[in-house]
DNA sequence: CGGTCTATTCGATATGTCTCGTAAACACCT
DNA sequence: AGGTGTTTACGAGACATATCGAATAGACCG
């Protein structure tokens, strides 16, 4: 059986972020708390987010914010690193990310 | 059996409409539709929207819309009129839907 | 009253989502 | 090699959603 971290993480193009799945993502309080925290304090792993989650559950939260193209993975060491794709959001969807997490839940 | 419009349309207050409830009903190319249109031509009736859903669909994205707080409804004769109630989401979420309608689908 | 129009509720089906626990994979350290 | 730490995949449960057709309610019109 295949398990572990094995699948090359694929990231889409900014170009093929469907707006549906963006808003799909952001829909979820756990999620925007993800993007949140990766404003306010800068790239981190997976780890380090200290929500009140099973760790499963997070990694769930983790491939939905990749596959809808909110942020950008990569592995050091044991540990997998997250960034946001503001940049290239705002190139398609200017002002969108910040308008919603910037508004009350 | 208790059938047709009987519901006494409850609308929800603004500042109770909950972020969660307002992307999931964004997420929803048809729902998108709807209000796109409302925002393009007017105030209108649910029956002149034109869409390839079935009239029962139609009604659950109505539905969505409304008690997401997106739309107000009331009833004319035998038909239902829609308004967005874009002046009051703009009170608590300062150009949201805009920037929502406005981005590529 | 009977017929028509508009829109809804209901029931069913199919699909998706959130959650978790368990098991596995890989990197690192001793 | 063996142990630990980090994260993921899998399987299962509970729940939500999108869709439709059929039945129904109320408004209007003749």
């Amino acid at each position: 059986m295949v398990l572990g971290r094995w699948a090359p993480l694929s990231h889409p193009r900014i170009e093929d972020v469907a707006l549906d799945d963006l808003l799909r993502a952001l829909a979820d309080p756990t999620r925007r708390a993800i993007v949140r925290l990766l404003i306010a304090e800068g790239d981190r792993p997976c780890g380090t987010f200290g929500l009140p989650v099973a760790a499963s559950t997070l990694s769930h939260h983790f491939r939905a914010l990749r596959e809808a193209g909110l942020i950008r993975q990569w592995d050091e060491g044991r540990q997998r690193m997250n960034t946001l794709r503001l940049d290239e959001l705002a190139t398609r969807f200017p002002g969108l990310v910040e308008n919603v997490l910037d508004a009350p839940d």
